[in-house]
DNA sequence: TTGTCAATTGTCAGCGGCTGTCATTAGTGT
DNA sequence: ACACTAATGACAGCCGCTGACAATTGACAA
């Protein structure tokens, strides 16, 4: 296993995130100073800015778990299948190990609400739409050589991904904004939500409601 | 017309706006200084923050601007249509205005390095998606309107909007950082990835390309 | 024209995020 | 036990941004 040194990294870098969770949870993420973390984890404020280079990463820490696992989960995908699919099979596969993996870290309920914060603060929201971008490039790259193609001459897996991604924001907005903060909440509204990317293209939208 | 006091006030506007924009194409953004702009125009900081919230709003200003034409003209639109067509013509339709409209503030080819800046520079991006979301909220209700449905219990709007949002960034991305910086070449990537998203999303992408 | 009022601006002080630097402390391998 | 290196702390300082108050400047009526 790793040595002691490693351990307690570990360790203080998970303190400050749960502290700093804690915190932005309790009064507000802009109301949060890197002080008041530090001061509940006893470091100094330059050992903080080691671990994370903005207070917004602490912030975003576990989205960026979330993020990786999806992708790891993602490339151990065996081929075939249709692209669009693929992407929302993957995700009702990785729920599960992706809120475990969270727990060990912070209390999902906490993490939960640390979601409505996310989406509710503009700083918060800016950053973590940035990382959607970046985790977008990562699935586009995916998408393209699982259907070996050249992302630069076809633009499929690009705009596949765009749209699955702007559609699975909405619901997470959605969700996390005004429905109940669980799990499987979460899970039935980015269904639905990416049940109706079909026919919210179509030309014809009838009357009946889809909602 | 208005009074001396207004115009005063919309010519140091503008004249923030083009400083900051020369200063940000030329050393890049987070190399340059609110002072240094301010500088620039010679007006007190504190002045330069009286106009603009943060120094990331000077720098979004005018993509602002853009967001508010669209709008507009999208509420401007007669009944009847798909709505992807209609979001789709109402772009056709304003490109030249809204370049006009940038025109009256920067010079064209100004605005467009910027756009490369605007894309290269996390920060920046961030604040820009921000913004996008925003306006997905204004479309999606404004689609909602013109199909005389309710955004609450159906989220055919939102969807279509979300999707349509994600893949027009992708475009403009592309087009920033690949493409040649003319209006016409962004117009045809745009196009060309708007017409890819049904493909994109059907089951079956055969083996020809369609980049 | 002059005087009054309100809007705009400048000055100054100060907070909070973030960084460079250098001394200090604390694991690691011999 | 001893050197070596990684991690931390302490300190100074830049920059974005804000509140408060005084000074300036356009608007409008007498």
């Amino acid at each position: 296993m790793t040595g002691l040194r490693e351990r307690k990294k570990q360790r203080t870098r998970d303190s400050l995130v749960r502290a700093a969770h804690e915190l932005f949870v309790e009064k507000g993420y802009e109301e949060t100073t890197v002080d008041e973390i530090v001061a509940a984890v006893d470091v100094s404020q330059r050992t903080f800015f080691r671990y994370f280079a903005s207070k917004e990463e602490v912030a975003l820490s576990l989205q960026a778990l979330v993020s990786e696992r999806y992708v790891e989960a993602l490339s151990r995908r065996p081929p075939g299948g249709a692209p669009v699919q693929v992407l929302r099979s993957t995700l009702e596969e990785t729920w599960e190990s992706i809120g475990e993996a969270i727990e060990e870290v912070v209390p999902l309920p906490l993490y939960m609400r640390m979601w409505q914060i996310t989406e509710s603060t503009p700083a918060l929201a800016a950053a973590q739409l940035r990382h959607a971008v970046e985790l977008e490039e990562r699935l586009t790259a995916e998408i393209a050589r699982r259907e070996g193609l050249d992302p630069g001459t076809d633009s499929r897996p690009r705009v596949l991904v765009a749209a699955f991604s702007g559609v699975m924001r909405a619901a997470f907005r959605h969700w996390s904004l005004r429905g109940d903060l669980t799990v499987s909440a979460a899970q039935q509204a980015v269904e639905s939500y990416v049940e109706q990317l079909g026919p919210a293209l179509s030309d014809d939208w009838g009357g009946a409601s889809s909602g």
